[in-house]
DNA sequence: CAATAAATACGAAGCCCTTCGTACAAATTT
DNA sequence: AAATTTGTACGAAGGGCTTCGTATTTATTG
């Protein structure tokens, strides 16, 4: 189970934003993208076009140009690739990434309080 | 400070043991990644070359065979895979990787007292 | 001494990812 | 109608990682 398939770095890069926008043209993904660092057009085009062959999206023709939606949950990715991590760097302990997380991060008030209802929420479910 | 350094999974592997063994040989490390998986002793060998190239790590020979050690810290390179987790999967909020790994994962009670533990020490230390 | 064993070194193949250049198609503008 | 624009498709180059085969060296063993 642990291995799913995983988007590689330009693919997560067009799946944040397909996530974010929904169904979007190549344009539109290509102009986000392009705000953030150089990259051709027909860059951006290919990789969604091999992101809809592993199966990361879909396309409908509308008109002329095609539009990507996202075919994988964010959160089943992420989880992928919280798994991953804890295998392959924490060992298997979840809860060391947790700490270590939280022991590099500053969280503000409002952060910590929501991490220890989340907290309770678990000891009760767990009972 | 973001984009460190990253080993590949199979360097990662080696690091692994490296960090739990201290100094060892590539015969040492071989033996204990093909319990693991099918792999020739040559890959290993290669494998462990390129890392010390990288900087990952620094040989010494004694007699007919190396001795290798770690040059990383495990916990810095923990952080370098937290930190590009973070900005990559979880558009830089840590405190989401926080929340859905412990979602993810059922925590024993001791862990949980920890990590409540944890919390309040990061209470104390934010005032 | 010859053969085997134990190591290292090196190079090349295969695969994946990124990146573009170029070609092609259809529509719009001049 | 010709030229430009807007899109898609495709292929190939370049780089990195993994993997191994082969060569070489040195020591050990028969």
């Amino acid at each position: 189970m642990n291995q799913r398939i995983k988007p590689t770095e330009s693919e997560l890069e067009i799946l944040q934003i397909l996530w974010q926008e929904g169904t979007t043209s190549v344009k539109c993904v290509h102009e986000k993208v392009a705000l953030k660092r150089d990259i051709g057009y027909t860059t951006t085009l290919k990789i969604m076009q091999i992101m809809t062959e592993k199966g990361f999206c879909t396309r409908v023709l509308e008109g002329k140009s095609h539009y990507y939606t996202a075919l994988v949950k964010e959160e089943d990715i992420q989880n992928g690739f919280i798994d991953t991590i804890v295998n392959q760097v924490f060992q298997g302990s979840a809860m060391d990434l947790v700490i270590q997380t939280l022991g590099n991060y500053k969280a503000s008030n409002t952060e910590i309080s929501e991490l220890k209802q989340f907290i309770e929420l678990m000891e009760k479910n767990q009972k």
